[in-house]
DNA sequence: ATTTTCGATGTGTGATCACAAATCAAACAT
DNA sequence: ATGTTTGATTTGTGATCACACATCGAAAAT
């Protein structure tokens, strides 16, 4: 042996992730955040020049993002963020309800960790407070976080990932709505309440409650985003099916991932 | 106009889609007919010589499977077949129960067709005959056939979809036990009369039993996979596997079903 | 006999090139 | 002014190559 190992404590282990799996990391935040309109069309070589690497990696992500439906093929050979479909997102909705109540359900039901309540009450304060000072990318990042801690207390590892991708394609719609401020404000306060009834129902191990306040919770946006799509499509743009030959995505091009 | 369309009207249309796509679709029904083996590896350009086309598209293809969870890695510079591994299968009969459970209960609702009853009796039909002469195969594909006929009744095309990905997920490992053949006939046995008793619920609209029936499918099933996974561990015994991926699949074909 | 070493082989990853098809804009013809 | 055509550009798709790393087998050293 030539050298024994090492002990400079000093130096940690070194992020050893493929390049590909950050490109998909970093496009499934952006999708989250809503840095992608629904129907926006995206290009490989596009997203590789932004991301600063070559066209591969960005292809095995788009594949995996395509497996989830977060993005779809509007043509032969073109890519787009999937639009907003109004029976498709209604049909997704009613699936969250079914899967996120039962999750929520199970949480109240078997949760274990006695930081939980506090954690949930402490995010729950910080959406109330991005919420009121405007700050809507954290009020947000804020409001999932709640959801996904709730989720995750239902011990169930592989519903959170199914959960997650069902995000992942109404995250893009829900951050559409952002362009309307007062709608997105009220929103909030609505949900902030509903959180304090489902950590409520948590605390007392109500699992039926826990599921209504969730399932209200996401009827509820559901109800705010229908409405503001609905007041949208006037002039800009409607969503339109996955059928070719539409143009698709008006000149309101917003920001697609800034820096490098 | 250079010429018109020709109207020879002997020939139709021509299969333009991708080989990706194809390569996909040839993997995917793999998986479900239980061509390969929980945890058994596969490698890209394996499976690219066997399919007959270069690495490329098997990539894109296996990506796809990756992020519906299919495949995984199983190290730095390796795939497999996601491996059977119990808390994690447990936890989609979960899932798959809350979300069938749903799907049926929906169906038997609002179904439509009036010549639904009909085709799943013919389905469950077929499913009974194939398994009394012992054709697997053929009463695997019924199964399968059955339950999605019952799910697309419920009229919310984007559950369907969530659906098969998870039956992609349990397809392996309940393909695995046909290595069994008394445990796989009498589930069938079991099968098609819980599948009468769907049916029957399914005509006179009543969701909840239509929901009962199907979870308890559901379940039966997994209670005997669990049955037959924890024997086949106690004796690795030498199954004939039809793995048709590359080379690889060691010696340790016995142990292919618990992790890794 | 057991352990170690080292080379051959195979792996996924990433880059680059070729290509047909789709898109868009300017120039055309009406 | 308007609808059509055409040509340059851009797209995803697929093939090929290069590379670093993992794996495994045989030879060597203990």
């Amino acid at each position: 042996m030539i050298v024994d190992a090492q002990k400079k404590s000093g130096l940690g282990p070194v992020d050893l992730t493929t390049v590909q799996e950050r490109v998909y990391q970093t496009l499934r935040l952006g999708l989250l955040k809503g840095e992608f309109l629904p129907g926006e069309t995206i290009s490989i070589r596009g997203l590789a020049d932004v991301l600063g690497t070559s066209p591969m990696p960005v292809r095995d992500a788009v594949a995996r993002l395509i497996a989830e439906r977060a993005v779809e093929q509007s043509g032969p050979r073109s890519l787009r963020v999937a639009p907003y479909v109004a029976a498709e997102h209604e049909a997704y909705i009613r699936i969250r309800m079914q899967l996120e109540g039962y999750a929520s359900e199970r949480a109240a039901l078997t949760w274990k960790d006695p930081d939980l309540l506090e954690r949930l009450r402490e995010i729950n304060r910080s959406i109330s407070e991005a919420s009121d000072a405007g700050d809507f990318d954290s009020a947000l990042a804020g409001n999932q976080a709640f959801h996904f801690e709730v989720y995750a207390a239902a011990g169930l590892p592989p519903l959170l990932e199914i959960v997650s991708t069902l995000w992942l394609r109404t995250g893009p719609i829900l951050a559409s709505a952002r362009q309307d401020d007062a709608l997105f404000e009220r929103l909030f306060q609505i949900g902030v309440q509903i959180h304090d009834d489902a950590i409520e129902a948590i605390a007392r191990r109500d699992g039926a409650a826990a599921r209504r306040a969730i399932t209200l919770d996401i009827r509820a946006s559901h109800f705010s985003i229908r409405r503001f799509v609905k007041r949208a499509s006037g002039e800009p743009n409607a969503g339109q099916g996955s059928s070719r030959g539409a143009k698709s995505v008006p000149a309101s091009r917003g920001r697609a991932l800034e820096q490098a």
